[in-house]
DNA sequence: TCTGGGGTCCTAGGACCC
DNA sequence: TCTGGGGTCCTAGGACCC
């Protein structure tokens, strides 16, 4: 560790906390009986595997793969078996940002498990492990933390101390360590580099990262495009992603959802459709932000190829930014007539507004013929119940009272931070 | 029987203009 | 014989991330 002064005086450092296993670690917080067994939480529709235990990983159960192909093995090993709880995992998330906050001047909240945090001023391991300590303490989650000049060499950083390190903590504090670590470090575990890249670089005999670093910057221009040039000088110690403290405004927000039961009446397919819009204006309000455009597709399933398949999408220009739920809502079911087919079988549906403006920006129309201001009010008290009472207390008629077609969640935690009837009752 | 959801960025290609 | 070509805007689709 020592060297880490020298580093200091480099500049720019960053470290990226990042939970371990997070959904399960979640599931794990109110429910210490499953401490040191396997845990895994499963996708909406209770369909693959989304997060492992580390007990979990060991017994060979691999990312995504649909639960129903490892039922036995799932049975046979005890495991502890979850449906997603987003209400609890997105509350936690907040918990542990808020933790890491007082402990650094910025962060940037990159997902709902990882964080990027500035430790320019100060850069050392021991910095790192006493936030770890701290959140595990406030809040039961297990984090790592790797830290570097740029986020790319954070992020290889923090591997390094989830797999290595007993403190799950890990700094490149030297360019020789950076080079060893990078040399033993598969091109496919690189942050950007995905799949299909990583299979292409493997056929020009690239496997490592330091191979991937060393490769001629044109070429790499040539064949992988801006993006691999980013991630080679990133890798070189240049920032090219600096920290964004800054949430930036979403530019597309999509609600969408497979059906439990596959769907063909457009009856049906009007509450989906009608309650994922509404979904969408709710969070456009929440943002304090209008769209431009909205958007509606239909899917049939992927999986059965003895049905015809068909994935239609249609897509709206608005001349006045909106976030109205009832406007929304009556584009969406406008797409939704042009798209329906009646001789298909519906496995999905999803909304998606875009070209999204704040609100405060947004310019009226001469010929807008539609009452705004008394529409915002409208929406903000149905916003103000909804967020008292529960999610959707109060919708429109159209997405119907029964929601048959929602979610198969057969396993789901309760809701204990977020729903007064679920917490937890502590006897003393 | 059962196969997630919500995002971003980049590129290629068409339309259009001069 | 020779059938421009560069800019811009838009969209669809691909690749990636968590």
């Amino acid at each position: 560790m020592g060297g880490s002064n020298f580093y200091n005086s480099q500049g720019n450092m960053i470290a990226l906390a990042d939970c371990n296993n997070f959904y399960a670690s979640c599931e794990r917080v109110f429910n210490p009986k499953i401490k040191n067994k396997p845990v895994v939480v499963l996708s909406n529709n209770d369909g693959c595997i989304i997060a492992r235990s580390n007990e979990a990983k060991k017994l060979g159960i691999k990312m995504g793969e649909p639960a129903f192909k490892i039922k036995n093995l799932l049975e046979k090993n005890n495991v502890n078996v979850y449906s997603t709880n987003f209400a609890l995992y997105g509350d936690l998330s907040k918990r542990v940002m808020n933790t890491i906050k007082t402990e650094v001047n910025q962060i940037e909240v990159y997902s709902i498990d990882e964080a990027f945090l500035d430790f320019s001023d100060f850069a050392d391991e021991e910095r790192a492990f006493l936030i770890k300590k701290k959140v595990y303490k406030w809040t039961g989650i297990p984090v790592s933390v790797g830290i570097a000049k740029t986020k790319t060499l954070a992020k290889v950083a923090n591997h390094i101390a989830k797999k290595y390190k007993k403190e799950g903590v890990f700094m490149f504090d030297s360019e020789d360590l950076i080079r060893r670590a990078l040399n033993v470090f598969p091109v496919e575990d690189l942050w950007g580099i995905g799949r299909k890249i990583s299979k292409r670089l493997k056929q020009f005999g690239i496997y490592t990262a330091l191979q991937f670093r060393e490769t001629d910057e044109k070429w790499i221009k040539r064949n992988f495009s801006i993006n691999g040039v980013k991630i080679q000088r990133e890798l070189k110690g240049e920032v090219i992603y600096p920290l964004e403290t800054l949430r930036p405004r979403k530019k597309n927000i999509c609600t969408s959802r497979s059906f439990g039961k596959e769907v063909k009446e457009l009856s049906k397919l009007r509450e989906v459709v009608s309650s994922h819009a509404n979904s969408c204006a709710t969070k456009l309000r929440d943002e304090k932000s209008c769209c431009l455009t909205i958007s509606v597709f239909l899917s049939t399933n992927p999986f059965n190829s003895k049905v015809k398949q068909y994935y239609p999408c249609r897509l709206f220009n608005l001349d006045v930014p909106t976030n109205d739920s009832i406007e929304i809502v009556s584009y969406a079911l406008k797409a939704l007539e042009r798209i329906y087919r009646s001789d298909c079988t519906y496995k999905k549906a999803g909304v998606i507004v875009g070209r999204i403006i704040p609100e405060s920006h947004t310019q009226l129309s001469l010929f807008d013929n539609l009452d705004r201001d008394k529409r915002r009010e409208i929406n903000s008290i149905v916003d103000t119940i909804n967020r008292k009472m529960g999610k959707d207390k109060v919708k429109l008629a159209v997405q119907g009272k029964t929601r048959d077609w929602k979610l198969r969640q057969e396993r789901l935690s309760p809701c204990y931070t977020t729903r007064f009837a679920d917490m937890l009752q502590v006897r003393v």
